[in-house]
RNA sequence: GCCGUCUUAGCUCAGUGGUAGAGCACUCGCUUCACACGCGAUAGGUCGGAAGUUCAAAUCUUCUAGACGGCACCA
């Protein structure tokens, strides 16, 4: 067969298609009524976002698990969807509305701007999953779902309605994180602090009124001189304060408790009372209380029955409580104004330079302002302790890796605080609560409910909508097909679109919700840990009476090549799509992986260039494979067939021990979640061992047109390229597409029914994706034919270094001498074909000792002494320092045996075989040494 | 302020008590009939610093410097 010189990625990135197509994403392709399943669903990317390099990893990883887990016969199952996106998704609409249409989502009503918001999603929404179809993801799309599906809209209100039944749902007036762009509250977690060098805190002086407050006397001109000066970075906020704090132990302040303070610019008198959360050591010691602007003032407020004076509209201007001069100004020009005015009014003390953080929109940047709002919440206690429970008994979800996220998840979980779960958004889910003219609430699952709970009163919906998270908490179990409907069966899944009638044939009678969850595994970022991953804990447990998942893997941060965080501010960002075009997906998806689980890592593409490069390693070593390769095909399992071949080379043994042995750590290190063990594993199987060593020593072979040793080494690389196919699911269909003898009967058994497999499709449906992935038997793990394959390796390295080192052109050929026990005698011996030609030598003379001219080059091996008689080409000179190197090497590490040996609590304390094992290296070192002593002597003379 | 992570060859990174590794870059040599996205041979590190535990420390403990992350506070 004639293929390409060079691997061309785009030429194998078409098989997406057919898989999709024949139903191999889906778990009914397994046969086995008996199959142990395997189940993930994705983090749902949002509905605006396009692919990144986060996702292509967390995908990556994801697709390895269950490509892996599918080929080892498990009921497999990676489910797909998207998130709504609330703020996102509204933004788009609002900027889409005000470019095209000049209009504000006011001007078009919320039932319209909804509308558009759906037509927006069904235009772009698609993006990020068709760019997971060229990833390569073998998600099953037929279950495909978004978090506003009607599904998951019923499970989102049944969720709702309990909780508020339960009591786990109230609604408050509490400070909040208000953005004022977005218009929106948002939760703690969505606020993000930015610190500030070029703050500034400013002391304003309040004149203290000295006889007791009374009626008329509010004007600043007439308090008696005395002022209290107070310090704060937003005086602006002095407009709403209603009291001066001080802390009732501070001496400078004891007389003033109790009396008022004239507040300027506003006409108001306000109490200046004691309260312990007063510092004094800090500023002045005299706290303005602010209530409806600020999180301690607003309990410090609590404690004194103080009014809530709110100053702000909710876009960050001041509002009319704020006093004419002031209305309608942004808070930042308000401050400005403030500033003036005491100025103006000799009342501004001082203003100093102060380091400040700011909470800032995690989404927008903007300021957050701290504001009094009446907003639901979900009452966290209960839920914390579901998910501490789940933790202390069980060790679930279990992390990987373990530190320090598991710490840090229950230390989140023992300082939780309450959820405020609704946004003043369009987008989302309204939340099931109405309103009658009084203001009564009713929660209900329908109106029609809400209506009756109000004796038929006129009542209206409540205008917000809920938190995001809120729906995607549910997302474990609401996209299995719960709905919380309780008289209707758990709707199965609903076949969007049957794959083909033989696929409904075989779906379980179970629904999905009993097959699929608990979930095995998931893979996402840290930075939604506490986001999703925690309420998706609770909340399943909660609702679903299930875990969400066993294991949860910890993706880390794929950095720009500055180091930093990729964004679009900082410009550093890499686009995968590019990464594909350039080095291909295959390439990109196994550099990922490559990353130590959970690290942090710089970009650089470089990296990715490495398994470009692997990849054409791979694709060339296939193209050797299959020259000369007439009358050879492809054996199931060379492991089991072997012993039936007879007689079996030192090499042949070699590549199965290596093989078996290399598929038996890469099973140890997936279930470890280690990819990057598994990837440097094969690596190094594939590169070393089965391209330099094992293609080299059956050139001969291969060339010669033996079909048996065809045969042979086409089935070590089919054992190969399954290994790899998780990592690199093109190449290696491609490739394995191409290999004489591979079809159905390679299937793992569960996928063995070709009838049920694609029928009339290329092979009959056959595919390396459900192929049986080798387990790896440690039986052929031959540690003696690893041993021995070493020898002759490193006969053949000594005598190439002594080639390169005596400048002996290629060439030209030499002898190569060896002088050693029988056993070594047998082993050269029998593989003198291999040796010649990888020495490059036309004679191997083997012999108990060398019998060699003095103009000969040296070396040492274990158990072996190599002479290379180098007559008129030897440069005595060279020899002496390449003979004095390698003692120099051998003495350094013997100078350290010596020291550890002549130690005598080592030799009494380490374990036996430790100080035995030295032993015999340091009697190895010497008698070597003493070889290549004895010939750097003879050249001296 | 509290908790935590990282610091290993020029670069990007593996390596959780027992002779320091990889890829790339560097040096030298190769039109060797799968592959120059390649082959062969070298060179390169007192594992941030200090102290300690141990027969033995890149690995465990403490301190320390630098980089970073989470949480809290911030008048």
């Amino acid at each position: 067969m004639e293929i390409a010189k060079a691997y061309e990625p785009k030429t194998a990135e078409n098989h997406y298609e057919r898989w999709e197509k024949n139903g191999y994403f889906a778990p009914e392709i397994n046969q086995d009524p008996d199959a142990p399943k395997f189940s993930i669903v994705i983090p749902p990317p949002n509905v605006t976002g396009s692919l990144h390099m986060g996702h292509a990893l967390q995908h990556t990883i994801m697709d390895v698990l269950t490509r892996w887990k599918r080929m080892q016969g498990y009921r497999t199952l990676w489910l797909p969807g998207t998130d709504h996106a609330g703020i996102s998704v509204q933004r788009k609409v609002v900027e889409q509305l005000k470019k095209i249409e000049h209009k504000a989502p006011l001007d078009i009503g919320r039932e319209e701007f909804v509308r558009r918001a759906w037509k927006w999603k069904e235009e772009y929404g698609s993006t990020i999953t068709e760019q997971m179809r060229r990833e390569g993801a073998s998600v099953d799309w037929s279950r495909e779902r978004f978090t506003m599906d009607p599904d998951l809209s019923t499970a989102v209100r049944n969720v709702f309605c309990t909780l508020y039944e339960e009591g786990w749902i109230y609604r408050g007036l509490r400070i909040v994180n208000w953005c004022p762009k977005d218009k929106t509250v948002l939760s703690d977690l969505e606020v993000k602090e930015e610190t500030r060098k070029d703050g500034k805190l400013y002391y304003l002086r309040y004149p203290v009124r000295s006889s007791p407050p009374h009626e008329g006397r509010v004007d600043a001109a007439s308090a008696d001189g005395v002022v209290l000066v107070v310090a704060t970075t937003r005086p602006e906020t002095m407009l709403g304060d209603t009291a001066v704090a001080v802390n009732p132990k501070d001496a400078r302040y004891k007389d003033l408790i109790g009396k008022n303070v004239a507040l300027p610019l506003t006409g108001r008198e306000i109490p200046i009372i004691a309260d312990e959360y007063v510092d004094a050591e800090f500023g002045t010691g005299a706290v303005k209380i602010t209530p409806a602007h600020d999180p301690n003032d607003y309990l410090v407020g609590e404690r004194h029955n103080l009014p809530q004076l709110l100053v702000m509209n909710d876009d960050g201007t001041m509002n009319a409580a704020a006093g004419a001069e002031f209305e309608g100004l942004d808070r930042f020009d308000a401050r400005k104004k403030v500033v003036e005015r005491f100025e103006e009014l000799g009342l501004l003390e001082k203003i100093d330079d102060y380091e400040v953080s700011l909470p800032i929109c995690e989404r927008c940047k903007t300021i957050v302002e701290p504001i009094l709002s009446e907003q639901w919440f979900v009452k966290m206690d209960e839920m914390r302790d579901i998910a501490l429970d789940l933790t202390r008994t069980e060790g679930v979800p279990h992390f990987s890796p373990q530190v320090p996220h598991e710490k840090v998840y229950t230390t989140w979980l023992e300082n939780l605080k309450d959820w405020t779960i609704s946004r003043q958004l369009w987008w989302g889910h309204q939340i099931p609560a109405w309103y009658d003219d009084e203001g009564n609430v009713y929660v209900a699952r329908t109106e029609a409910e809400a209506k009756a709970k109000s004796g038929g009163q006129e009542i209206k919906q409540d205008q917000d909508v809920l938190d995001t998270w809120f729906s995607s908490g549910l997302w474990a179990f609401s996209t299995f097909g719960w709905t919380g409907e309780v008289s209707g069966q758990q709707s199965a899944v609903s076949s969007h679109d049957a794959s083909s009638e033989l696929l409904t044939a075989h779906r379980s009678p179970l629904t999905d919700l009993d097959t699929f969850l608990p979930t095995d595994v998931l893979v996402t970022g840290r930075d939604i840990i506490f986001l999703w991953v925690s309420r998706m804990i609770m909340l399943t447990k909660k609702f679903a009476g299930k875990k969400a998942f066993e294991d949860v893997v910890v993706t880390g941060t794929v950095l720009g090549k500055d180091g930093k965080p990729m964004s679009k501010s900082r410009n550093n960002g890499v686009d995968p799509l590019e990464m594909f075009d350039k080095f291909g997906v295959d390439a990109t998806r196994i550099y990922l992986a490559s990353i130590a689980t959970g690290a942090d890592i710089e970009w650089n593409d470089v990296g990715v260039e490495t398994y470009r490069n692997f990849a054409n390693k791979i694709w060339n070593a296939t193209r050797f494979c299959l020259m000369n390769s007439d009358g050879a095909t492809v054996i199931a399992d060379p492991t089991a067939e072997t012993p039936r071949r007879g007689e079996i080379s030192l090499a042949d043994k070699w590549i199965l021990s290596r093989l078996n042995r290399t598929a038996n750590d890469v099973n140890k290190a997936l279930t470890k979640y280690e990819f990057h063990t598994a990837v440097s594993l094969l690596y190094h199987f594939f590169w070393d061992d089965f391209c330099d060593w094992y293609i080299e020593l059956k050139k001969d072979e291969i060339n010669a047109g033996d079909a048996a040793a065809s045969s042979f080494i086409l089935s070590i690389l089919e054992q190969a390229l399954r290994l790899l196919h998780p990592f690199m699911p093109y190449l290696t269909e491609e490739l394995w597409q191409k290999l004489p003898g591979t079809g159905v009967e390679l299937h793992n058994a569960a996928y063995r029914n070709p009838v049920a497999i694609a029928p009339g499709s290329d092979m009959g449906g056959a595919t390396i994706m459900l192929a049986d992935f080798p387990k790896g038997d440690v039986a052929m793990i031959d540690e003696r034919a690893e041993l021995e394959m070493g020898s002759v390796i490193d006969l053949i390295r000594r005598v190439r270094n002594i080639r390169t080192e005596m400048n002996i052109k290629p060439s030209d050929k030499v002898s190569v001498h060896v002088a050693a026990n029988a056993d070594m005698q047998s082993i050269l011996t029998a593989n003198e074909a291999q040796i010649l030609k990888l020495a490059r030598a036309d004679k191997l003379v083997v012999s108990e000792t060398l019998d060699v001219p003095k103009a000969s080059a040296k070396a040492v091996i274990t158990n072996a002494e190599i002479a290379v008689p180098l007559e008129g080409l030897i440069d005595f000179d060279k020899e002496r320092e390449r003979l004095s190197n390698q003692i120099n090497k051998l003495d350094v590490e013997l100078q350290r045996l010596n020291g550890q040996l002549s130690n005598a609590d080592f030799v009494s304390k380490a374990p036996a075989e430790k100080v035995e094992a030295l032993r015999s290296r340091k009697a190895e070192i010497e008698q070597q040494t003493g070889t290549l002593k004895t010939n750097l002597e003879a050249l001296q003379r």
